[in-house]
DNA sequence: TATGAATGAGACTTCATTCAT
DNA sequence: CATGAATGAAGTCTCATTCAT
């Protein structure tokens, strides 16, 4: 028998948010059941009472993370004048949340290596540049009707896009003190726009 | 070199050959000493001799990975009659290395959440992409001193180019359904060379 | 009995009765007070309500086991013309219940090892051999005085009959394809009789 | 990589022995890895150089008893005059071992509720049967064939040899005080002669 | 240089039991 | 009477590392 919903809503939030924290400080290899009990306040058994395995709490952490990713993409688009005012809105709302972004890549990032292998990681990733995509590329293919861009492959550019502003990023971690995420994906997208324009 | 080094220097290979081949297979996380012991044909004890620690043995394969990597990058660019061709060369490089380099993904890949934490981790990706960016900055720059591309910062165009290819890759672990790794690093980098042009 | 008597004797055969489901099912090592509570609908903290613990719970299970295969063992023997009838008459009662007993068997037997150790379980199966010999010893005891049999220790006679019939159920577990219980107690028995009579 | 032959063989008998000596003296449920590890002196990693899990080493010796009780019973019969000689033979083997075998009971026992369920323990236990009855049909054979015994189903009267001799072993763990082994399975095996006998 | 048997800390997970409501 | 969320001790198993030979 399962806890109230309210309550297992409530732990399985604070539960997760546990974890995330452990895994944004540590990396996904140092998250522990016993620290996550720990940081909860709640007991080991507890912890399986909401996940029934530790895997089960990685991927729905990874699933938040991603979630919260995508309401930053999401969240645009509705109203700009122009394609390219769409775009720089995109990139605007990527870099006003680019704290966040950050704070959270030790966890998608630590999913990476396992996609490889796992189904369900696949999925949730799967899903989600879906989701990215899908977001941007009505943006293209407006621009394309309305004359702004060339006649392009729209899904093409939105995923030139995507690859430049998470291209962006992974350079970030490779090294910090080179890349400034907010520049060089402001650069970036400014000279893919150039090409993408007539 | 005595012979001593030699047979050193081979028996180092030799494990990190195995030690690629397991985190090629299986993700980082899968590499264990027993199973490296196995596939070298050599015991335990033996890796200790010429590996201080698992942790030293996954950095010399991060390494020479990267290095890999970078033979493709930098192993370009020299004759190219025009920066537009060099680029273009980089990308046909890269396009015709795309099997080795997803075959070793998942070992740099595996290293992208550690980098966060560990200096030595951090190094070596620091310096391959400096290195990446350092092979890619003089085309840009010849192209602009050239007149073929606008008065564009150089190392800014760089990144942009790394992150496209990059990030294409990294959209590709995403959902290899969605992303052709050769028709979209093709694409993206297309639509930059449009905006770096006059 | 006042009516909270009988909820109180309605709930405890319920919670027997889930409990044996279990054990017969999966054997006495599967069975968990979370899958008890279940089972019989009600909530794991009211399974304590009725039962002090586990074992408690375990041992009542046994003894209602132990309790039905009397039913079929001194079920018998009064009415029979013959001492020889009267075993015959037990075996078919065995045999006629025998989907029954095989069915419980993992009850009883998963106490075995336990018997060994735990008084409680010793003094459930003493008192269940003591009947068991109790219903048998006066069939021979009988036939001896009629002169139908030799003159032989009715006790040690009476464990003989109930070691061929426990014996032969013990085989069939070891293999079942190869003893055929209804079969397998007949001729034992038959045999058995065959040195009884005189 | 295993260990060494003699080594293995060696630590693998030893360990054995520890978790019998457990069994023996607590029962199955008892058996605890940790528990082995400190009867051996071993550390509880070491034991899974040996065995692959604690199932793995439960199973072995199951095996190993069962192959003792065999010895028992199949290190009879060839020498005896007479098919009922060669019965009281194997009778007074198991009498002479009677002390061996309750001792070993635990474990063998241990296993029955488990056979039910685990075809690996079902293997193990029907091969021990097959044998056990495989030594004694010939005794029964040869018994008819001399005109000793009735013209009965040879393996049926094996069948029932055995039965008495594990019944009343069943029968002793019911109630040691009520059951004698050496008397009862003696006084069991005569009446069943008595029976087969002309 | 090479071995491989041994270690033991530490990880995940289970489950009988309790107790505030 | 009844609930069910919470507990935490206890168990199995893994694996990097060591060391005597």
């Amino acid at each position: 028998m399962s806890p109230r919903a309210d309550v297992t809503e409530q732990r399985t939030a604070q539960i997760i948010a546990a974890a995330s924290e452990i895994v944004a400080d540590n990396g996904l290899d140092a998250l522990r059941m016993d620290e996550v009990a720990e940081r909860t306040g709640l007991s080991k058994g507890t912890l399986y009472l909401y996940f029934r395995s530790k895997h089960d709490l990685s991927l729905a952490m990874l699933e938040r993370v991603l979630q919260r990713e995508l309401d930053t993409v999401e969240g645009i688009s509705a109203t700009a004048a122009t394609a390219e005012h769409a775009l720089r809105e995109f990139v605007d709302a990527v870099i006003r949340d680019i704290q966040m972004i950050t704070r959270l890549m030790p966890i998608s990032y630590g999913f990476l290596s396992i996609a490889f292998r796992n189904r369900q990681v696949q999925r949730a990733l799967k899903k989600y540049l879906r989701r990215y995509i899908d977001s941007l590329t009505p943006i293209i293919r407006s621009g394309i009707e309305s004359g702004e861009f060339q006649e392009v492959d729209p899904e093409e550019a939105a995923i030139a896009v995507a690859a430049v502003v998470e291209g962006t990023m992974l350079l970030w971690i490779y090294d910090r003190s080179m890349i400034d995420p907010a520049r060089h994906i402001r650069s970036g997208i400014e000279h893919l726009l150039g090409g993408l324009k007539q």
